[in-house]
DNA sequence: GTATTTTGTTTAGCGTCGGCACAAAGTCAG
DNA sequence: CTGACTTTGTGCCGACGCTAAACAAAATAC
């Protein structure tokens, strides 16, 4: 009786990352006839998840009945998000499409205290879900460190004043659960690295829609870490620890490196190699990642800091010809200071994968800067979506 | 009316790697009822790839009715795989369940024409199914070499004669149509690189088996090739060219490589490297990979070739300790010189994985020496067995 | 020998999707 | 403006592929 069961979990992950804005496309995506491809519209729309356009288009200008237009429900459910970073915290609500809803930003009381850094960030998440009087499906998490599978720990956060191995999933439930929110009762509290979450919200929504390899590298305010997205699923290795390519040799009469190792990507290509590189002393206000930032941008003309951004190129085209050597991505996204140095000068950085790539094919490969505001925070929301992506009738029972 | 059609191909999968000995097994990894499973076992029956033994087993030891068993039909249809190395061909014909039914092997009378070399390897694969009866599904190559997607032209087989790029896919097919095999109408010569291949049918056969993520590597007689199997599928990045992994640095200070760079895997980890470090030259015969295998496995006790051993193996072991922190995978497998080195000392190896990868649980991802013979061809036959895997009816129109 | 457990088989029924015919909504040509 | 054409949406029917349930079969346990 009820058409199109089996295709709903896809029909709605191809509204969700804008790949079906009609009906028609819909139904050429999903590989059935029309009438299925309806009622698996209809049936989404019934749920609240999406929008069926079906007043007549203003101008379509293809020959033929104008497709119903398909959008994502903007008065729909959301989920909560949340990223832990240097500085404290943010929160969001976000909705399908990977919109953000309503934001939120606090410093963390007692950075120390990963639990009351947590609580914290859940009783502001908390508040903006009273304010709008969303419905809320889940929650995700991004925390600046790789987390342990699968037990969820947060092995080296590294920049935070967290103790290493801090049980950050479990410690994210028990805020979860301490909060009481409506809807959030089960343990749906999604947890993964920054960076990993930032790819994958790339992939859906940003700068990697379409790629079929899509690789991410992003300094954070400290440090260097790497994400791989193949065949639209994060690969986080079978303990969640892969791509940590922080410790990647590209220099090696570099600098020692806490690993024990020297010329390390983290310690040769983060923020503060950029600074030390141009001659500043990082200042007291602002992170190091900011202040990087705002120097490359502001003073490239100096030929000091010209000559620094054009060694950190140097030095992360290494990293990355090695990554593309054994990865062979089809696409490389770069965050944080790589996004600010790829966007100073692409060229260079292109050159240097090439020349030190092994094929001319992949050295080909195209390197682009990320293109989402908040794209951590947007990960940990896809983190929360997947299973209503996975299953949309999940929806009926909350 | 016709019962389990959509299941028949993971039904197969399952009995073909021998994740499915009996129908109750066979059942509950479908997750469907047992009049669904009892009806696919049927129909692969039917089609003569399975067999179902009903007979009355001769002690199950266990309570209840004994479960009928599943075999592979061991007078089913074969695949024609066919494997090039520096030597010369081997060829073989592959059952279900990676069984070689019949093989033969040549030197190639004219080794640097590909074509050549080819036209000879099919043609004693035709022999072969002509000597045996039996009804071929398809066939299969391995190369020594980075096989380019989607051309499928051989970038780098260095050890052999032939030209960079040869278009090995494309004279493969061509050697195909021209030996015209009953039943190899269509264009089904698949083709990859070697280790790949090899990591393949490990996984599906061999010590890889029930690997979430894993990782080869293996020293040809020249040079280090890499595999990644990631979900029962192999990776091979976006042109094929993944895994590339010899010219990963492990000895800042070592031998030139062809690359630019130096001490490069593939010139620190090889057979040649191995006979040099034991302070021999190479002799006129037999294959540099036999020598060093010889040499390893006749003169451990040797203090010069048991140093050069524990030399290869810290070199191995740093650009293996390099891949785990790039993809964290759940189980290694080495092959060629590198299984024989595994095979001389375990726990040196791993040792040095642990110690040089960063997180203690990567470290302690299990190392194990591969576990077929003809591995790469059993791969290659796997190429040629995934469209009947993926669809088992298409047996009936060829 | 009877009860219990587990597996195989038969039958009925139902859910999901494709196929088809038809309606609807636009463009294009004159 | 009108009619032909193109493309999309919808309703109806049937086929296919599965589950559920009852029953039969083959072993062990007591």
């Amino acid at each position: 009786m009820e058409r199109g069961r089996g295709a709903l979990g896809p029909a709605l992950e191809l509204v969700h990352t804008g790949r079906a804005p009609t009906r028609a496309v819909l139904t050429s995506e999903l590989g059935v006839t029309r009438a299925t491809a309806g009622a698996v519209a209809a049936e989404l729309e019934a749920l609240g998840l999406i929008t069926v356009d079906s007043r007549p288009t203003a101008s379509a200008g293809a020959q033929g009945r104008p497709s119903h237009r398909l959008f994502v429900d903007e008065r729909g459910p959301v989920v909560l998000a949340a990223q832990i970073h240097a500085d404290g915290y943010r929160v969001a609500l976000v909705g399908l499409g990977g919109r953000i809803v309503a934001t939120a930003a606090g410093c963390g009381t007692i950075p120390a205290d990963p639990a009351h850094v947590l609580a914290e960030a859940v009783a502001a998440g908390s508040a903006l879900l009273s304010e709008t009087g969303r419905r809320c499906l889940g929650a995700g998490l991004a925390v600046p460190s790789a987390v342990a599978e699968p037990d969820g720990e947060a092995l080296n956060p590294l920049h935070l004043a967290w103790p290493p191995g801090a049980p950050v999933r479990e410690l994210f439930l028990r805020a979860l659960a301490d909060a009481a929110i409506p809807g959030v009762t089960e343990r749906i509290g999604f947890t993964g690295n920054d960076v990993n979450l930032g790819a994958l919200a790339e992939h859906r929504h940003g700068a990697g829609r379409g790629a079929r390899d899509l690789l991410c590298v992003a300094s954070g305010h400290r440090g260097v870490g790497g994400a791989l997205v193949l065949d639209g699923r994060l690969h986080s290795g079978s303990s969640g620890l892969a791509l940590e390519v922080g410790h990647l040799t590209v220099n090696p009469e570099g600098a020692p490196c806490h690993c024990g190792s020297r010329g390390c990507l983290d310690v040769e290509a983060d923020p503060l190699a950029f600074l030390g590189a141009a001659g500043r002393t990082p200042g007291p206000e602002g992170s190091l990642l900011h202040q990087a930032v705002d120097l490359l941008r502001n003073d490239y003309a100096d030929p000091g800091v010209r000559a620094a951004a054009d060694l950190l190129i140097d030095r992360l085209g290494l990293g990355i010809a090695g990554l593309v050597n054994i990865l062979n991505p089809d696409r490389i996204i770069l965050g944080g200071l790589h996004r600010a140095l790829v966007e100073a000068d692409p060229e260079r950085l292109r050159a240097v994968v090439a020349d030190r790539s092994l094929w001319g094919r992949s050295g080909g490969v195209p390197i682009l800067p990320c293109s989402l505001d908040h794209n951590s925070l947007v990960g940990a929301a896809e983190l929360a979506w997947q299973p209503v992506l996975d299953d949309p009738l999940v929806v009926v029972d909350r």
